[in-house]
RNA sequence: GGCGCCAUCGUCUAGGGGUUAGGACACAGGAUUCUCAUUCCUGUAACUGGGGUUCGAUUCCCCAUGGCGCUACCA
């Protein structure tokens, strides 16, 4: 059997893109699955939209999602192979094509050709290149070339051959007529091959036994394989993957949605939780289970479980995949995490997200650090996005004598609350505070089971303490659990900030 | 326009010649809790249409329809 290669294909031409990332994730679990390798290969043989910023993001981009998972993405290839640096490689195939007469060039302009193609639409007609310059005398050809004429290199389509067919892993067989396709452009010039040349030659070169690709694809695969054809070079398997569409449908796009990598993990998505959405998107296991380790991914993928229909991208469904992780996670881990998100280069630089982590106070001090944890471990199961930590933490460190929030909130109507009625609860908190034992282990469970016993002794309801108790602690109608806020805060902040409620509300 | 690909709840999907068409997200209701969140329970919600094949099609075949993709000297 021979060994199972992929490669990774992004264009460097835009950052990181969701639909890449996924095209990558399906390359790597099936190469992983079946315990073959993968290169990483850098489709940037156009000079104009190609970027090195671009390329960079895309590797960052890769490693940070591999990272997560204790997972090197790039482990399994030597280097990065650039088809930019190949240039050389595929001179000597343009050269041996043109030597055969199996290429041709071609001097017809875009110009001209734009105008046969409107005709054609016109006449609702398919435009093909009408072979000008198929069979073009030599000596002309070669006046023109050397007067320096522009021209670009066409591929002669075989005439013995009526049709291509190919088997692909997710849809079964495609076949298409040759009568679709024309003399299609190999390259600008001997220098400057395009697209569909140089995978072709770089797939063999690399011995590629899988080719998985976007759905987008579908139409390139027959002129790529008259190519290997050509060549007389092995045909590998293709893949060609569903799109990951807008919500109306169309191909993910710039306009209508985040499409990059970045932006998502700056929006406080976890790699793994990216991974795991991206995983299942065009992709399942017969069964029921919905969040999976990398391990777990690699373990049960196939290719004949992937869909053909395109699948819409729902944030939605990121969210509680996001917070299912989150969730998972130790408070230890949470925290590291939590950390990491504010330093993250993105993040502190976007205008987007002011998060002053002076508010914590210097980290390096071990107090800061145990109170930051406690803060976390009482806000981490409620966190669908790490952007929201940060906000959700700021209630533990205003100054707790002068917190402001609006006194109508002590009002709730199943608790019989009211501004006027606080003053009693938080009186009646207060005096139990204020009268603990100075041996008195100040945590949330002895403290509920204490208050819970006075409650019921001077015969309120919880809700009617609690709740708000819960206000003039948090200054908020929504937080974390009223007992949980007293120990964090402790006796001495807990008593201030009581006193500022009754003040409040007085 | 041409060619190709695709088609199960709003979304991601399971399923498959005879099923109460299953799960998850979202949504709604309820239980628990001191609120929100969590957790648990319940509910609303789908086989694009028409022909075949068949005792029987949502499932297989064909057609139509619809959606999308490609239609570059981009990848």
């Amino acid at each position: 059997m021979n060994e199972i290669i992929v490669r990774y294909p992004p264009s460097p031409t835009g950052l990181f893109h969701i639909g890449t990332a996924r095209t990558v994730l399906y390359n790597f679990l099936f190469a992983k699955n079946k315990q073959g390798k993968a290169i990483m290969r850098m489709e940037d043989t156009d000079k104009t939209r190609s970027e090195k910023q671009y390329e960079e993001n895309i590797l960052s981009g890769i490693q940070k999602l591999g990272m997560a998972w204790g997972v090197d993405w790039l482990s399994s290839t030597d280097e990065v192979v650039y088809q930019s640096e190949r240039a050389g490689v595929y001179k000597k195939y343009l050269e041996k094509l043109l030597a055969e007469d199996k290429a041709y060039y071609c001097f017809s302009t875009p110009e001209e050709l734009n105008i046969l193609r409107e005709k054609a639409q016109k006449e609702k007609k398919a435009f093909r290149y009408p072979e000008t310059w198929r069979n073009a005398d030599k000596t002309l050809v070669q006046e023109k070339l050397d007067a320096g004429e522009k021209s670009v290199i066409r591929y002669k389509l075989p005439k013995d051959i009526s049709e291509i067919t190919f088997t692909d892993a997710v849809r079964g067989e495609v076949t298409i007529k040759l009568t679709e396709l024309d003399d299609f452009v190999i390259a600008k010039n001997l220098d400057t091959a395009l697209y569909n040349f140089c995978v072709v030659i770089d797939d063999n070169d690399m011995k590629i036994s899988h080719v998985i690709r976007g759905e987008d694809h579908i139409s390139n695969t027959p002129k790529q394989i008259l190519l290997f054809k050509e060549f007389g070079f092995n045909i590998p398997t293709f893949a060609h993957l569903p799109l990951i569409l807008n919500a109306d449908k169309s191909k993910l796009s710039k306009r209508k949605n985040k499409v990059s990598v970045d932006d998502y993990l700056s929006d406080g998505f976890l790699p793994e939780a990216l991974v795991n959405f991206l995983a299942l998107l065009g992709w399942n296991t017969s069964d029921e289970q919905e969040i999976f380790t990398m391990e777990e991914l690699i373990e049960k993928f196939s290719l004949d479980r992937v869909h053909k229909g395109g699948a819409i991208f729902d944030i939605e469904k990121l969210k509680w995949i996001n917070q299912e992780w989150i969730k998972k996670m130790d408070i230890s881990e949470f925290y590291t995490r939590v950390l990491e998100y504010w330093n993250s280069e993105d993040v502190k630089n976007s205008e987007k997200y002011n998060f002053d982590i002076s508010l914590f106070g210097d980290l390096n001090n071990e107090k800061n650090i145990l109170f930051l944890r406690e803060a976390l471990a009482l806000v981490k199961d409620r966190t669908k996005q790490l952007s929201e930590v940060f906000e959700n933490l700021a209630l533990f460190y205003t100054d707790d004598a002068s917190l402001e929030y609006s006194t109508d909130i002590y009002f709730h109507k199943k608790m019989k609350t009211s501004r006027e009625t606080a003053v009693e609860s938080l009186e009646f908190a207060k005096n139990i505070i204020e009268n603990l034992d100075d041996n008195f282990e100040f945590t949330a469970e002895n403290l509920k089971n204490l208050f819970i016993e006075k409650i019921k002794e001077a015969e309120f309801k919880n809700g009617y303490i609690l709740y708000p108790l819960r206000v003039a602690l948090s200054g908020s109608e929504f937080s974390p659990g009223t007992l949980e806020l007293l120990e964090i805060f402790g006796k001495e902040r807990s008593i201030v900030r009581i006193n500022r409620g009754i003040d409040l509300c007085k």
